[in-house]
Formats: structure tokens, C-alpha cells, sequence
DNA sequence: TTGTATGCGTTATCAA
DNA sequence: TTGATAACGCATACAA
């Protein structure tokens, strides 16, 4: 059996209560005390026993993390290693451990967050993900439960703390810096149509154009859920149409990357035959080749804020919904060129 | 106030330990009882309280999974989400929580797993990488805790728990490979020296290399710890000896996408000029340009079995240690070439 | 500043 | 087959 307080409380020839006070730091208690009872504890290599802790304190101090669907092709991003990186970096700081939480089909998804919620193991959830009528968010939302998205909710979107970059924005200047470079005819390939960041590039990919007064070709954008399966057809079918594209304004580095290697099998070469530009400045998209213009979205920052923002929010959960946008910043490389 | 076993048992007109039976479907009770009781639990909603559960029953049906240093550059690995979800699959269907637990240093991963262990939080601990001198496993071994590895153990690993592929062979297999096709002059780029994966594929290349009676060349190997930064000096100053090696074997698929880039760099393509090898068979050695042939080493599989593995072991703590190695198999593609 | 008593929601041990 | 009661280890309201 493990040391527990009641061990401590003899050793230091204290009551058990006192020892939870200095356990809490709590200041009605003296120095003196404090330092007896931390030499006991100290003595007896006593830890606090997480599961009694939480029981009494009705808090775990962890929190909860939403994976999107396991097998889903987007599991495999570098997205959430550095989203998890950012988030562990604040979590452990203010001392809350973290939670996974994913499963291979929706409804596991959903079954284990209400399991997760319900039996009261974590304080809070984060989204890594948002999805349109995620019934994941309305569970949250009508438990009122504390959660932040990483992403832009689908719906109330101002009641909703998240935590998100513009991805409105962000397509929309790396369209027009397309268009500046003298493309006419741009395509876009977009990821999973569900994802909020998918549809949120698009609008700024067809606002660019819109603005530019391109009228928009449904032919040049590309629905592909991933590179792999199937990728490869519908990639080459919008390079085969008589007028294709010059330039392509891909959602994900990913797909950028299974572009680059269609496009290499059909013999055209970047960016002396297509321009690409991508999302998310992965570390792969700075080794590829060409190296890939891509968008950094700080994914770190993302993780980080979002953990920020729902410690804040369980520690004050009446406090009003926030927003936190994290500035993108366009980085050059090699894979976009002047038409001429 | 969330509803507890009192208010089911209120309901059901049973007193609380027999809800509590109900719950853990003990066979000593009426299926009529069981029927009322359900019914009741149904009724109102009813979760049992993870906290109050695991106090009672001196288990968290979790399962902790330490990664390694958040800021290290093996962290982004795409291993990671694979093994993870691999892991996940079986914990899911055991009925067992996933929480993860990483740092920025060895002190701090060290500190979260032993306040993860002590304070109770998780019945059992993965370690997703394996790496000489662990002061981690150390603990782990001392305090008897349950705990499983995914990859070779430094020491004992006749007495450790482990779930690995047999690196030493895939790597003397794969040198072969490059020797069978007339190379003669292989190098071998590795990863983190500290990392067992890494000394046991580095042992299986110089195996191969001796059993083909060549001398192992040390200006042969390069120790680079990851594509960006310096790596790059390092290898071109390996191919920029008087003879260059014609072939080389990469410890890890995306050290081999840094070496494309640098020998494309260098004005040196692949397979024409110098051929590559891999391990990992990553997603990305399959869009790369070339496609790269990379051993697979399974990595669902080794997560799966690994949470089988920890899972039994909680369970029956007293079996003795297993060893379980999941078979690779090379895939090849077009990184390699016959030399004229 | 410290001690006492009680509760947190379950499970387990005994009885019945 | 079920019920009463005591743990599980800690926190806290109240008392001193």
C-alpha cells in the first residue's frame, strides 16, 4: 500500500487536515508546520493520490483531447503532433495532463467523448478539428461543457471560444499573389469538404478570383479527400482539360506533396509548368522539391492558445466566449513562378 | 449535482450495492433486479463517476503513453499518430482510456511519468520509443510498474515487456539488397544515436557489409540527427569524398526525403546516380519523388500489440516478460538501381 | 493556526 | 439474491 496523507500526518505529528493545507499551500498555515510537514513528506516519498484528490476536489486537472476518425487519412497529419506539442506545453505548465481521446468511426468518436464527460474524467475538451454539424460540438454545447475548437465553428461561431487562424484571408492573398504573378487559370484542391478549414480556403480561393473578375470554373477545383486513393484521377483529368490550369492552390502541404508526385509522373514540372502553393508549412514542405510556397499557419500557437483559452474557461466558466485568430504568414519558396 | 448511484437506486427501489452490482454485471443478481435497475439507470441518465470508481476499485482503466521530447524533431515523425492509433484500437476495445504524457526535456519527462505513476493516474505506461540509459524504464523496472516498450530495450530486454521488429535483420536485408545489386561502397545515415531502432539497424548494415567481406568505411556513416539543420553539410561532405558512396541506407523514411532534396541540391538524382533505402514506409515514401523502397515495419501493429501486451500484463502482473516481434517486409519501389 | 467531523460516489465485506 | 456498513484517500466547513 501506498503512503498517504494519514502516514504523513503521524510522521509530522500533525492531523490529516493539516497536511492537506500544506499540500494546497494554503497560507492560514505556518511556515514552520509547512516545513515539517514537507520534510515528512519528503522522508516518506509521499505523493498525493490523484484519484482521492479528485474525488474530494470534483476536479481532475486534465483535459480532454478530440482526435478526428482514426483511420480517416487525416490522422496522419503533422498537424497534431506540433497541435499536441503546443497544447502539452501549456498544459503541463499550469499542471493539467492530457486526455486522448479517438475513434475509427464517428459514432465511436462521439460514444467515447460523452463516455469521457459524462464519468467526469476530464475538466474540459478540445476540438483539434471542426466540422460542419459536428454532433460532437452540440453534445458539448448543450451539456455545457467547457470546450475551445481549433478551428472556425460551424455555427455560432461568436458564442463559441476558438481558436483559429483567417483561413479566409489567408487563401484569398496567396490567390491573388497567384494572379499577380500573371495566372489566369487556378485551380484549387481541396481536402475533406466536412473540415471547416477546407471550406473556409475555398471561399478565399473564389473571392480572390471574384474580386479579380475571373469568373469561377467549377472544372478547376478538385474535391480529393486524400493523395492516395483515387487522388491521382481526378488530379490528372484537371490537368488533361484543354485549358488547365498554371497554377494550383492546394489546401494541405499533404496533398501538395501527392500533387507534386502526380504531377512528376505526367511528365509536367513544377513551377515551370504549374505553380503550387499550400497550406500549413509543414517541415516536409521545406524538404520537398521543389520546396513548397506555402502558408504557415503556426500550428504550435494554435495548440497553445486553445489550451490557454480552455484552462481560462474552466476556471471561469462564465466569462464570455472568446475568439483568437493566429496571424498566418505566407513563406516563399520555390514551387510558384511568373507566368510570362 | 450529476445523478449517482443513490438516485438509481431510489428509483429502482434497490439499495446502492446492488446497483453497484448491476454495474459490473455481477452474476449473483436477478435478471429481474438487473432489468428494474437499467431501467432506472436509463432512465435518469445515469454514468458511474470515473473518479469514484477508480478510488474504490484502485484502478483508472487508463493506460499512459510517454512520448519522447515534444521539441525534438523525432516528434513530428508520422510514427507517432500510426503507433497511437494502433494503440488506440485495442484500448478502445478493452474499455481503457489513452493519457499521453510528453516534455520538452528528459527532466521533464521523467517528472510527468513519475507523477503519473505515483499519484495513481494510469495503470500501466507505454513507452513509444526505445533509447539507451533511460532513466525513465529505470524507474519503471524499480517500482515494478507495468509498463511496455515499443522497440528494444537497452538492457534485460529478456526481462522487459517489449514489442519491436527485428531491426537488425530488416537493415542486413536491405544491405544486402544494395550489395546484390552490385553496390559496393554504402553508406548509412542514421538518426539519434541514443535510440535503440537506430544501433540496431546500424548493426545490421555493418553485419552485411562484413559478411560481403567490406571493410566498414566510418567516413561511410553519418550521424545525423534530422534533415534541417546541418544535416545537410554533413551529407554533402559524405558525397563529396573521392569516392562516394553509390548507394546508401537511411535510417528513416523522412531522413531520406532530406537527403532527396540535398542530393538534388547537389545536382545528383535518384536512383540514376546514388541509390536510397529506407525504413518505415511512411505515407510519405509512397508520394515522394522517387517513390522510395522503405522497409515497413508495421507500425499499427507494433502499437496494437503493445497495448495487448501492457493490458495483459496489468491484469496478470505475475506472467513473465513477452517478447513480441512484428515481422517487416521491403517494399520496393524506384529509390534503388542496378549498378552497371 | 490547527483539529474534528463529514462528504465525495463507488466497491467490497459481511450478514441476512 | 440482496442489504447494511465500512473502506478508498483527500478536502473542507466548522469549531476551537
Amino acid at each position: 500500500m501506498a503512503v498517504t496523507i494519514k502516514d504523513v500526518a503521524k510522521v509530522a505529528n500533525v492531523t490529516p487536515s493539516t497536511v492537506s493545507r500544506v499540500i494546497s499551500n494554503s497560507p492560514r498555515i505556518s511556515e514552520k508546520t509547512k516545513r515539517k510537514v514537507r520534510k515528512a513528506m519528503e522522508e516518506l516519498g509521499y505523493f498525493p493520490n490523484f484519484k482521492a484528490r479528485s474525488l474530494a476536489n470534483r476536479s481532475t486537472q486534465t483535459i480532454g483531447l478530440v482526435m478526428p476518425n482514426s483511420t480517416d487519412k487525416v490522422f496522419q497529419n503533422p498537424f497534431f503532433p506540433e497541435v499536441i506539442r503546443g497544447i502539452s506545453k501549456i498544459a503541463h505548465s499550469m499542471e493539467y495532463a492530457l486526455h486522448i481521446s479517438t475513434g475509427e468511426t464517428e459514432e465511436e468518436i462521439y460514444e467515447g467523448l460523452v463516455r469521457m464527460v459524462q464519468s467526469g474524467r476530464v475538466d474540459g475538451v478540445i476540438l483539434l478539428y471542426s466540422r460542419i454539424n459536428d454532433n460532437v460540438m452540440s453534445y458539448l454545447e448543450e451539456k455545457k461543457f467547457p470546450y475551445t475548437i481549433i478551428g472556425k465553428p460551424y455555427i455560432n461561431s461568436d458564442g463559441i471560444s476558438h481558436v483559429d487562424n483567417d483561413n479566409f484571408s489567408a487563401a484569398k492573398e496567396v490567390t491573388k499573389y497567384l494572379l499577380k504573378l500573371g495566372h489566369k487559370r487556378i485551380g484549387f484542391v481541396a481536402g475533406c469538404l466536412n473540415l471547416m478549414v477546407t471550406l473556409e480556403r475555398k471561399r478565399g480561393y473564389e473571392s480572390a478570383l471574384l474580386n479579380a473578375d475571373i469568373t469561377i470554373n467549377n472544372d478547376y477545383i478538385v474535391h480529393e479527400e486524400f493523395l492516395r486513393e483515387g487522388g491521382q484521377e481526378a488530379i490528372s483529368e484537371l490537368l488533361s482539360l484543354k485549358e488547365p490550369p498554371t497554377a494550383l492552390v492546394v489546401a494541405d502541404d499533404l496533398m501538395a506533396f501527392g500533387m507534386l508526385n502526380t504531377l512528376d509522373e505526367m511528365g509536367l514540372r513544377v513551377p515551370d509548368d504549374i505553380s503550387i502553393i499550400s497550406f500549413n508549412n509543414l517541415l516536409l514542405s521545406e524538404v520537398s522539391r521543389p520546396p513548397l510556397t506555402s502558408v504557415d499557419i503556426n500550428i504550435y500557437n494554435l495548440g497553445l492558445q486553445s489550451a490557454k483559452c480552455l484552462i481560462e474557461k474552466i476556471k471561469q466558466p462564465d466569462e464570455p466566449a472568446k475568439r483568437i485568430i493566429i496571424p498566418y504568414k505566407v513563406i516563399e519558396r520555390n514551387s510558384c513562378k511568373k507566368l510570362s
